[in-house]
DNA sequence: GATGAATGAGGGTTCATTCAT
DNA sequence: AATGAATGAACCCTCATTCAT
């Protein structure tokens, strides 16, 4: 049988992959690290044979990133089908940071993600090397923001006298500077929620004409 | 004998220790992750025998965040004492992105440990407890930037309408930005060098009056 | 449903039986080491469902030596055939070489048949206590030759001053000894041309009158 | 630290080691299958720890191969020892199977030594390499024979008119023969005494002027 | 004090066998 | 009847930690 790529669509996953992937950012969820899951922590969290797993998968790894992958693609899916509704840059930011802090899994999944980017660790590597050859793919964040400001320099919102490049990386740090704060504050988020109109602001005030 | 605690001054340190320091911080440099490292290659390394490191550390773990702990405490002290040479607080910045660029080994470590901080590995779970403890140590860079703040607000060159808290993490967020940049771009750091004038003005415009 | 006993007459043996065998020995002759053979490896090469091997057989084990002994029987009832139409122990002797050494793919199995009746593999063990119970059966080689040297002596072919059991040790020994010089020179057997005119002058030399 | 390869002398050998060759050999004697030998069957009964034996060797494999090559190498040089007290081919071929017979346990491993020199097991494989390269080695049964089977034809005891090579391995098919009989017989060798004489009447009668 | 040989618990992976379809 | 997805027991090997020298 075929080996599961993580570039699998939606309805294309076997049952029991979505049970793996499902199992997998739980257990990130509750904030176990990477480095420590088990195939057997996965497997019996799935509920399925720990050798159903590698039916699917040649080696955990395998099953982490390509649970990864998953879940990043399909957060960005959904963050740029909200992001289609609104037309504005102002609206699509405030949206963005919205609907990023909105989902807790997916949150902490995407910190996940953008660690292991960063990361020499066993999976960061993989999944740096998979992101190599992905520059066009969903799990792209950095081209949904470029994407997102290019736009809003069409349209004229957006500033043009600064690089594109310096503008997405800024975007970025702050995206996840917020999300660190959000991370780090489990009390409900009260700091996050401080310091959000100003980071919004900080925003607009150096990007938006 | 009483462990090391990671908090001994450089003078304090047996030679033992330095060596065990220095290995581990070697390994980092040449890419290796944390949760690959094992003792052998530490105290081979390191030129001792297993059974010495364990004389002065309970686990690995130890041995490796004490050794993070001692080079991120070094690098923010050799950085506090850079910019105590400067007195305005655009001087003070842009001394911070040189010093902390300029330091090539220590910057990898930085990225570590910042990766830890925020990570959920072993080694990240007891750094992120030993932090809580310490907000008042050496090896707190966010202190460091708050003090540089708090200090600039008083010389009357840093804007007051907005949170210090938003402020400080900002500065950290566009600094750690900047740090990724130089790590993603080993053929010799021009995107670094081609966007740093922006993130530096950037600061400039959003917090100093 | 009965299981297959190894047993069955050619005529008897369900298709899939036949493909299973076929594949047994078809994995032997490319090389594999029995206790490496996989039962996915036999049904795949069978090209029939795992568990329909298991309709006919018990156990992977089963299914090897049914196929070893299906090989061999059928390998010493062909040989039966061609002596049976020759009338001088000479001539037996001369055609067995030659039968043995004709048939390419019988000839590795038959030689795994023979590791395995002197080894102590698992599927040796099995073939051994097979074997015990199976003295008067056809894949019983001994008994091939030792009919035939009992032949002889009737004739007045064959010496009589030499225990029985001896020839037929001597012979069986050095039909081995041919095989496993044809075996071991892949690239055309020009050993065994060298040698085999020696040893069957030693046979003649010894046991004929 | 290095590992073992096999080539060691008997004074070289670590006593773990020893303790492992013996517990190998034991369980060879014993009749287990070589191909279901567990790594922890054998440190248990050589008391010793499992990683231990991953100290020396680098493969489960590795520790079978060395034990046996161990084992043989140390048969054929007992049996070089005992031939060099004699100088006649006869007495030479007689003293040749009374040793081979005597030592029961190395018996064992002898049979398996050529099982596996004529097998594809996994040790077969790395054994058939090994002896590749080792054509000059002790563990070389083959050359032993020639020495003797040369050193009888400048004695003028031999008879010339034959090939060396036929001559050769006429010798150790009967050896072989006598040793697969002894090994059958467990009840004590019966059968093995009343073939004996036959077979080195046979011997001397080809092959001894 | 310093060492590194020895340990053995632990985890990734395989594969014979089963059973629902 | 035939299938092959699913299972989980089993086993090799690693490596943190200990302790006799």
């Amino acid at each position: 049988m075929g080996k599961i790529t993580g570039y699998e669509k939606e309805h294309e996953l076997p049952q029991k992959v979505r049970q793996l992937y499902t199992a997998v950012l739980e257990l990130m969820a509750e904030g176990i690290d990477v480095n420590t899951i088990k195939v057997s922590d996965i497997t019996q969290k799935a509920g399925i044979g720990k050798g159903t797993a590698y039916d699917y998968f040649d080696t955990k790894e395998d099953i982490i990133i390509c649970a990864l992958i998953y879940a990043v693609s399909g957060m960005i899916s959904r963050i740029k089908e909200v992001l289609s509704r609104y037309h504005t840059f102002r609206e699509q930011i405030e949206q963005l940071f919205a609907a990023v802090e909105k989902e807790m899994l997916e949150r902490e999944c995407f910190m996940r993600f953008v660690h292991m980017m960063t990361d020499s660790s066993f999976c960061g590597k993989a999944l740096q090397q998979r992101a190599a050859l992905d520059k066009h793919r969903e799990c792209n964040a950095m081209l949904l923001l470029t994407e997102m400001v290019e736009a809003g320099q069409k349209r004229g919102e957006v500033v043009e006298h600064l690089p594109l490049e310096y503008i997405v990386y800024s975007l970025m740090s702050k995206l996840l500077t917020y999300l660190a704060v959000c991370d780090k504050n489990e009390e409900g988020g009260s700091k996050a929620q401080r310091l959000k109109p100003y980071i919004l602001e900080g925003v607009f005030a150096e990007f938006c004409r």
